[in-house]
DNA sequence: AGCACGCCGACT
DNA sequence: GTCGGCGTGCTC
């Protein structure tokens, strides 16, 4: 027997393997095989009794993987589309998207192996506080850890101290601590829906309380089975289903009632776009749908998708406190932010269906859910649901296929549908459900004015380092109230440049063809685009004058005003840069919930979704930018995003005020924002669209090169272009000339891009695929790219 | 993508 | 004389 395999390669072949015919793998299984000189991991996508490749040059499978489930036909077709529709092999697609734990062989067997972990016995918690030296901080911690945690698997206890094995051994000689033994096996390969699960007590669990119980040499047992044997171990029979909709729910407006309803009666494949301003309750309309769906069907599963990490801990506590009756175990979450282990876990409580709702990034998309019945995609206009690297897909374009294939409802929802999907609901493939009023009581939408910076400085109404007169009398009049404010400025960093009066000189990146940032506390240049980092220099370096001075305005420079403009406020900001350890942007997050905070700076990150119930000021500096941008998308992010930050102010009640500092107040976009005009923008840009064969309705794909010289990565591009001259399909498609990208040079290597876009799906499709070997034929060392439906041009 | 082989410059 | 630069060729 023979089986054909995907690996993660960038050839777009499956490989052939034999294997032992008692012992065939199914499609869907994963096998560890030879390939070159190494042990790949791969994926099963055929069984065939013969094999078209050479009998000398096929070799046998090494070894197949029994502690996962086969993945479903359904998963196979949806990464086999995905690899198909962006232009890339099916083990490119699939096999990254599985959790690590799974991709690496050697570690298949600790999936299975017996887990042991330690739990404190009484006689411990009385002995341990007064055995342990007072400076012995991490066996403390480790006591401690036993103490506070039910339990302390051996990877967890030896991270908290070298020489945890043989420290609990003496406790557990004592008596202090009991080592419980866990069967993995059993519980990873029972993909039994949580219902049946079995009553508290039982559980794979052998306890043994002494030393003389056999003491297994310490594994690197996975963190997943423990997780899965704490879910086993507490959940509480004979539950009754209809439990699942807690006592206390908001009263839902009458358009929230018939969205649900919408949703709730909607028969197969049916994709709704939930329109609804900010604070307008499509959290609520989600819920709702997941409830009456999970309530109807007891093994259902919902894919919950947020454009990024910091949205997920307020979505889990709020479908965490609405299905509370559901299990332990029952939510989960999926983003890049999760340790491995975690990951690992939370993608087999969604692989097993033991996890009934997937709470996630783009990611998410791509998980395995073998009984998944609707998919929420919140914010659907976000870029971030594109991914910007390897496999160039869109999570919210994989959702609706997702659900095409599956016959379930898909929802997006959003306050600036993307036009691609607000186009979809005008041609009437997409049903549009229109959330118009606050969801809640007397909360109505923001005032938007316009401060014209031109007319100020015409008044000798001087800004004080950009922040205009109206905008801080407005901010002082808010501290002095009590009440939060946030200023919204999409640049990070001190000032955008460094620069020199005498002659002219800017820090820029030696390794990119872009100006360095300066970043203030940190007394340094960095460049945004590769990291690179350099001390400020105290002269300028061409020509030794010492008067060099930033340039420009980031957020960390706004902070710096507003501590002197607005005397006494508490400032906070929050962006990639004060947010970038780990858990730090929900710390700094709370401490605006808590009002610990009068005024609030950052970039995009605070604009998306966060209910600031005590602002009822939002403040918008140098967003003009983007209005005269070569990206024709750029006005409608801008848009959205500026609808978004807008929506922050004046959630609970407080009378909301935006204002926007501008040096264009007549521009359509900004009189569109000041009326909360998104229909009004959206038709009127589809119309610009549409005259001007822009997507929607054109289809486009990117070809990038990068080479070491950009005379090299252009004359890659025209061999492509004159390449696309054989393919007959692409007459239909127009080809655009190579050009430099905008930041020509990133790390040192130069790239350039070649735009082709058709009328014709299909026949970008054709043109793309029969292109790709004559593109891999051509000659150079160069790296390249496609990218399908790109979102920067 | 890895990871080899292979053929030419600066070091112990 | 070798260590190591990265060009090119292959992987069932």
């Amino acid at each position: 027997m023979f089986v054909r395999v995907a690996l993660d390669h960038p050839l777009p072949t499956l490989f052939d393997y034999r294997c032992d015919p008692e012992a065939t793998p199914q499609p869907g299984m994963l096998v560890n095989v030879p390939f070159g000189k190494r042990m790949v991991v791969g994926l099963v996508c055929e069984v065939t009794a013969h094999s078209e490749v050479a009998e000398d040059r096929v070799r046998a499978v090494d070894n197949i993987c029994i502690a996962c489930p086969p993945l479903s036909t359904a998963w196979l077709e949806l990464a086999g589309f995905a690899a198909e529709y962006y232009q890339r092999g099916l083990g490119e697609v699939a096999l990254p998207a599985l959790p690590q734990a799974l991709r690496d062989a050697t570690r298949w067997t600790r999936l299975l192996a017996p887990q042991e972990r330690y739990r404190l016995l009484p006689a411990g918690r009385a002995a341990l506080p007064d055995a342990l030296p007072v400076r012995a901080t991490a066996l403390r911690r480790l006591a401690d850890e036993l103490a506070n945690a039910e339990f302390l698997t051996a990877p967890d206890a030896r991270a908290l101290h070298p020489k945890a094995a043989a420290t609990l051994d003496g406790w557990l000689a004592k008596g202090w601590v009991a080592l419980e033994v866990i069967d993995a096996a059993a519980p990873i390969g029972l993909a039994q829906p949580i219902d049946t699960a079995a009553p508290a007590t039982a559980g794979p669990v052998a306890v043994s309380a002494s030393s003389e119980g056999e003491m297994v040499a310490p594994t690197e047992s996975a963190a997943f089975s423990a997780d899965h044997a704490r879910s086993v171990s507490r959940t509480s029979g004979g539950r009754s289903p209809d439990t699942l909709a807690a006592p206390l729910l908001p009263i839902l407006t009458d358009e929230q009632t018939a969205a649900v309803s919408a949703i709730h009666n909607a028969n197969g494949f049916a994709p709704f776009l939930l329109h609804g301003v900010t604070g307008s309750g499509k959290t609520e309309v989600y819920l709702r749908a997941l409830a009456a769906l999970l309530d109807t069907d007891l093994t259902a599963q919902a894919l919950v998708l947020v454009p990024e990490i910091n949205l997920t801990p307020q979505f889990e506590a709020a479908f965490r406190a609405r299905f509370a009756a559901l299990d332990d175990g029952a939510i989960v979450t999926l983003h890049s932010g999760l340790a491995e282990g975690e990951r690992a876990r939370n993608w087999f409580a969604a692989h097993t269906g033991h996890a009934r709702i997937v709470l996630g990034t783009r990611l998410a998309v791509l998980a395995s859910l073998p009984r998944l019945a609707i998919i929420c995609v919140d914010e659907e206009h976000d870029p971030a649901y594109k991914q910007q690297e390897g496999l160039r897909y869109s999570a919210r374009d994989l959702a609706i296929w997702r659900a095409k294939q599956l016959g379930i409802p898909v929802v997006l929802g959003s306050a600036t549908p993307s036009l691609e999907s607000w186009w979809q609901a005008d041609q009437g493939r997409y049903q549009r459900l229109t959330l118009a009023r606050r969801a809640i009581a007397d909360a109505a939408l923001p005032t938007v004015k316009l401060i014209d910076l031109e007319d100020e400085r015409r008044r000798g109404r001087a800004s004080v380092d950009g922040l205009s007169g109206p905008l801080i009398s407005a901010l002082k009049a808010r501290v002095e109230r009590g009440e939060q404010s946030l200023v919204f400025l999409n640049r990070r960093g001190y000032a955008p440049q460094l620069s020199c009066d005498a002659c002219g000189w800017v820090a820029g990146c030696p390794r990119c063809s872009a100006y360095v940032v300066l970043h203030k506390p940190e007394r340094a240049l960095r460049c945004h685009h590769c990291g690179w980092e350099t001390r400020i220099p105290r002269a300028c370096p061409d020509c030794g004058n010492v008067d060099i001075a930033p340039l420009g305005r980031g957020t960390q420079r706004v902070e710096e005003s507003l501590a002197k403009v607005v005397p006494g406020a508490r400032v906070l900001r929050i962006d990639a840069d004060s947010t970038r350890r780990k858990g730090s942007a929900q710390a700094l997050f709370s401490d605006v919930h808590a009002g610990e905070v009068d005024i609030l700076v950052g970039t995009q990150m605070v604009a998306k979704g966060h209910d600031f119930r005590r602002v009822s000021l939002v403040g918008v500096l140098n967003a003009d930018t983007a209005l005269f941008s070569h990206d024709f998308r750029a006005s409608e992010r801008l848009f959205a995003q500026l609808m978004q930050v807008s929506g922050r102010a004046g959630r609970a009640g407080l009378p909301g005020e935006v204002l926007v500092q501008t040096r264009y107040p007549r521009h359509a976009l900004y009189h569109a924002l000041a009326r909360h005009d998104y229909v009004g923008f959206a038709n009127a840009t589809l119309a610009e669209r549409r005259d001007a064969h822009l997507p929607p309705f054109v289809y486009q794909a990117m070809l990038r090169a990068e080479g070491r010289t950009l005379d090299a990565a252009l004359a890659f591009l025209l061999q492509a272009a004159t390449a696309l001259r054989e393919i007959p399909a692409a007459e239909r498609v127009t080809v655009y000339d190579a050009v430099p990208l905008t930041i020509v040079k990133v790390m040192n290597v130069h790239r350039a891009q070649l735009l082709i876009e058709s009328a014709s799906r299909a026949a970008l499709q054709a043109t793309l695929r029969a292109w790709q070997p004559m593109l891999r034929a051509l000659k150079g060392v160069l790296r390249w790219s496609i990218e399908v439906d790109p979102l920067d041009i």
